[in-house]
DNA sequence: GAAATTATTGCATCCGAATGCAACAAGGTA
DNA sequence: TACCTTGTTGCATTCGGATGCAATAATTTC
């Protein structure tokens, strides 16, 4: 085996220091007199290929530099290490927090996340074609809204997708959602203990699982209980200014003892209306709640008891379901529920220990 | 030329649903009988190829659902259509605005966002490694903290890269941000007009540019206006709570008629703080201003007086650039500043007109 | 010590599209 | 009619790694 020394380095110094090409590990190989086969043996886990000679190519590749190239590698492994997102919905407080999480768990496990902000009017199908020229190994869906059924079954087509927060039945499509139900109806239990009796639900969007298991959710539990429905305000969208709408509405009508409002941002957004435009005091005049826990639920102010979705765990479920099988995904679409938390706090009478 | 029907539409109905693999152009070439460069010029504006064979491909690829495979795609041209992403913060409400717009924008033109979300602590170059490796076309890097420019420019090194509202001057990195000088002293000069004399600032990440830069400018116009600097606090962060901590600290010492925070986030907590635990009214007691204009400024519990971020001309510029020659970004990196608006409100003293 | 196994390594080819180059056709000019 | 453009098309190769297969070396078995 002819020793040869190690070439220079490429330096800063070089002359151009832009744009210079990446090495290849056909040149490394060359360089250390070996096959490119083992180059590539040497950067794969498990491959057929001798220790002292994956390290010799291992360290010299430190040296120089070498990075093997992803794009190259997803051609002939046809997989792309990278988890499409679909979202559409980023002023929502809830879902940044998600996004974060669910990006830094994936990181972790060497999986990128190509982002996919899609917007309502405009033509989806042309928004959602490079989720598909893009070979994503799977595609998470933090859209509640926008998209239907059969347009994601479309984007996804031959990979596995798993809908957050949204229960797709009869498809291929997998979902993980929180158990809406159960959250409402604890909103509705704990709103029955703190002494209401006539109560209104503040829809999101109406269509969207999310708020149809959460209105029914809670309206069944209502009549379960005894208690009256005074309202029912059919929602428009998950915002701030909607739920500021809403709120005013039923504050005009007079008869009603609390508010579930279908997320958090329309309770605040609800709170901030009843305080400032209607006279309303909270919790003294009328208890609001929401859904979802945002950070600024627990803002002073506002204080909101509101049911806590467990992102945690809705994160680490998705996760796992990704770095397992995907390929069971395709075969057998899963759903599944997870539990959260009531969190009662001041917007419902709950007199919060100091911390 | 031999006539030949069309092969048979991939039916849902054939058989194994799962995992077909995408038709390749040199099948779709063979079927028309046609060679593969004309599939791939057929795709390519501007290619050298009759406009009737052009728009029979094309006809003929809807109907089989032929799309190219990006991946290949990539390899051949080395350019891959999508931008890297940096960011580490989403929990300040100014990002995912941010972060919205800009993928959108992006989309818009055909690139995708490739999302880092780079967490303190662990290692740094393990996290951006992969930057490197998928040959994103330019990087975006939105996070104001945690990265050095030495850290970055390896990060990017070879492709274009620019900082969003965070200024490095000395490397090849481009950079788009508001003038937070400017902004600084509208503060300080709104203030002074609103009649506060002994004012205080609040910092943000004491070492980033931005946090610089709004100090300075703020301090300084301070004193070229005659008025008192009666606290400074050193930031740790950008957040709610480092906001209502550093309120509570000037509220203490209660020689303060204004408060100018790094930014709405801690602005925002510093007004829960202190009407909760410092007893204050706002702005009868004390005069609070922040920076960025996010929703919640303009919210009526806070109607907080700040400077906006001129976030669509941000996202505006910084695609222009990416659209344009991105090889003359490697070549001169850019500064460019931008102005901002200052957003007068009720937390200090400004009667806002009802809607 | 010979035969059988197992571990390494390189060769050749493939992944799917892009593209330089040569071949060829259509239209124009003299 | 002969020659020259201009416009189309296909062929062959390239992008950078991954991998089946065969060749070779190392180790074990009897």
């Amino acid at each position: 085996m002819r020793k040869q020394g190690l070439p220079p380095l490429q330096g800063e110094a070089s002359g151009e220091a832009f744009s210079r090409k990446p090495i290849t590990a056909r040149e490394l190989a060359r360089m250390l007199g070996v096959s490119q086969s083992a180059v590539s043996r040497a950067f794969t886990p498990g491959a057929s290929i001798a220790a002292d000679l994956r390290e010799r190519i291992l360290k010299y590749a430190a040296e120089i530099d070498y990075q093997p190239n992803a794009i190259a590698s997803m051609l002939s492994k046809s997989r792309t290490n990278i988890i499409g997102i679909v979202v559409s919905d980023m002023q929502n407080p809830f879902y940044p927090g998600l996004i974060e999480k669910l990006s830094r768990s994936l990181q972790r496990i060497g999986l990128q996340s190509l982002l996919f902000n899609i917007t309502k009017g405009s033509n989806l199908e042309e928004q959602l074609s490079a989720l598909r020229r893009y070979n994503v190994d799977a595609v998470i869906v933090i859209s509640a809204t926008i998209l239907s059924g059969s347009t994601l079954s479309w984007a996804t087509e031959g990979r596995p997708a798993i809908l957050i927060n949204r229960v797709i039945e009869d498809t291929n499509l997998s979902c993980v959602a929180c158990n809406n139900i159960e959250g409402a109806r604890a909103i509705a239990d704990h709103f029955h203990s703190q002494g209401a009796r006539r109560v209104a639900y503040v829809a999101g969007l109406s269509h969207t699982t999310t708020n149809r298991e959460r209105q029914n959710g809670f309206v069944t539990r209502i009549a379960e209980l005894g208690m009256t429905l005074s309202a029912q305000i059919e929602g428009r969208e998950y915002s701030y200014h909607a739920g500021r709408k809403a709120a005013l509405e039923i504050a005009a009508k007079k008869s009603t003892d609390a508010i579930f409002f279908a997320n958090d941002i329309l309770a605040i957004g609800g709170i901030d209306a009843l305080r400032e435009e209607a006279g309303c005091r909270i919790p003294d005049d009328i208890y609001v709640a929401g859904f979802d826990d945002i950070p600024m639920a627990d803002w002073p102010h506002y204080s909101l008891t509101t049911f806590r979705q467990p992102v945690d765990e809705i994160v680490r479920v998705v996760v796992e379901m990704i770095e397992g099988d995907t390929s069971a995904l395709l075969r057998a679409a899963t759903t599944i529920r997870l539990s959260g938390e009531l969190i009662e706090r001041r917007s419902t009478g709950v007199v919060q220990k100091t911390q």
